[in-house]
DNA sequence: ATTTATAATGAAAGTGTTTTCAACCTAAGG
DNA sequence: CCTTAGGTTGAAAACACTTTCATTATAAAT
């Protein structure tokens, strides 16, 4: 184990074992129609040579890499790690590999990604992106390329999807807030806004609309620090409210500006968090949010993926309902 | 864009455009040696055709990928989400892919992660996972697979490393303490410790001893809600401390619970969080902690794998030095 | 115009597998 | 003992590129 090795090859096992290149492909595929005898034979000298098939050999023979392509925004939030979380454990116990590919947000990066999962030979991919369009996510479904798409509307049939709900279960949180509570309700639109959000902004304008209330938008930057140092400003004017913020952190940042703003909360700020991770329960006052298993999302991902490349595909669509929870960040 | 399309190869755009496949492939690969006229020609036809090169292929012939795998515990934690993120960035930056493998804490997973990374046929890795001990790294370094190993004490001059400075500071937290506190100090050890803890446990222990101070340790779950549970019964009885807790969250339980309890942080209870993320200035009050740059790891050490790849490498050993930050959960 | 040096090109081998198809062997059946 | 069917095996092509080396074309120099 010590000393450099050259890579053995399935050449020499053959030579050395005394049989063809076929009959050792045979025996590393489990292939029926070999004699016990060879077949221990061809195991033995692949035991004392230390062979390991090429998996780049193998790719290019079969056309298939075992390989499945993640494309996210970014690797740095925790709803997205904790969704890898569960791709990666699946996608072990199926015995694929994962390749990530980030968008950065950005609309010229996703385009890169676009390109490079199409030579990258990727057996099929994962998309949770809402940089990629109707566009793009054809154009690597026109390369037959293997997609499951998560909370991206995107029409084509070869395609399999997840959604969430989200859309859904905030028009019911507003509605049950109006039958209880009387604040006002502002949504936090983030600057740089993918499609989910904005779909979610829509649903929560709209169920206001359809109820002849008054709300409020702001528009954020996403990052706690500016988040908090603008409420500190907003709080100086503002001094009631119910808040929904796209994710924990900047939930938090309203909590801790109206509370170092001498402001109570929930009983004058309500905050939600639309995306809840399991920050909520540390944050002081705990957050109400919106929980879904975004680990389940994640291995759900693979397995529908993993059952589109062995034809035992079952379901198209699957969507995820979100719970919602009440801790003390709310009244209700 | 619209119907579907079968992967053209090389050899039709040799066709096509009526030069040999060699002189394709070094239209691709930028090969100078060719008349601006072919080149255009081939080029003409690449568009025309919708040519990609098959990575696949090319790395074959190549034997180089563009992929440096990753190994990591698992993709959950917002630090190594931290890593991660760098990491992407920077490969990016140098084409090359990010493929993930994860050990689940399991020596047994362990030992598969190394054997799919030999067969994986990445350009080279990035370990950072206290799971793979000498034997498993020099094992891989046995196939010549180039690597960077982050603060994992392997010896083997083969790779190269990046380190931690935290066993140094927290001695240094922990003299400082001396000179200016009072209360016991406790080391919160986690049940399934990885050796970077270990060593910091031990350098916690030895400092105490050299000073000829008492100290405790407390053996817990990684889990908020577990060490929530067992501070609010440990401060039924432990009215005062000061604790050192390896994560964010967990220190985020001790606060929690010490508050919860009728005790006042920092007044009775101190807590002093080891590896700081983002979720430092969240907390309520907000933690003292070690602070580095995790996303500047992350880059770093593609970095200088990248230079490794490619013969430009300087720096074997980097030592990332990290800071204390105080905050509101210490005195000091 | 001829030679020479140099740049551009192509043929073919190499990369490490899988897979098809034909050939072979063996045991069962007549 | 011969035939036949079925399971085993191997030769060779295929996968999609790169790269070496020899050859040809081009330009410069005489």
């Amino acid at each position: 184990m010590n000393n450099m090795k050259d890579r053995v090859t399935i050449y020499e096992v053959a030579i050395s074992s005394g049989v063809s290149l076929a009959t050792v492909s045979r025996v590393i595929n489990n292939n029926p129609n070999v004699t016990e005898k060879t077949r221990k034979k061809v195991e033995d000298t692949i035991a004392r040579l230390g062979y390991k098939p090429s998996r780049l050999a193998q790719a290019l023979a079969t056309n298939k890499t075992t390989n499945i392509g993640i494309v996210i925004p970014s690797a740095n939030y925790v709803y997205i790690a904790n969704m890898l979380n569960g791709m990666t454990d699946e996608a072990k116990l199926r015995g694929y590999q994962l390749t990530l590919f980030v968008t950065n947000k950005s609309k010229e990066d996703a385009l890169q990604v676009v390109e490079k999962v199409i030579t990258s030979h990727v057996d099929g991919a994962i998309i949770f992106d809402d940089e990629l369009d109707n566009e793009d996510i054809n154009k690597l479904a026109s390369y037959k390329i293997p997609l499951v798409v998560i909370n991206n509307q995107v029409k084509g049939d070869k395609l399999l999807s997840i959604n969430f709900d989200y859309e859904k279960k905030i028009k019911d949180v507003i509605q049950q807030y109006f039958k209880k509570g009387s604040k006002k309700m502002y949504f936090l639109h983030l600057h740089h806004s993918g499609r989910l959000l904005e779909r979610i902004e829509k649903s929560f304008i709209d169920a206001h609309i359809k109820a002849g209330k008054n709300y409020g938008v702001f528009s954020i930057e996403d990052s706690y620090r500016q988040t908090y140092a603008d409420f500190m400003e907003i709080f100086k004017s503002t001094k009631s409210g119910y808040f929904l913020a796209y994710r924990d952190s900047l939930a938090a940042a309203v909590i801790n500006a109206a509370i170092d703003s001498g402001l109570r909360v929930p009983q004058d700020i309500e905050v939600l968090s639309i995306i809840g991770t399991k920050y909520v329960s540390i944050i002081r006052p705990q957050l109400s949010s919106l929980h879904l298993d975004l680990k389940e999302v994640g291995s759900k991902s693979v397995m529908m993926l993993a059952g589109l490349l062995t034809d035992e595909q079952k379901e198209k669509n699957v969507e995820f309902e979100s719970t919602f929870v009440k801790r003390a960040s709310t009244l209700f």
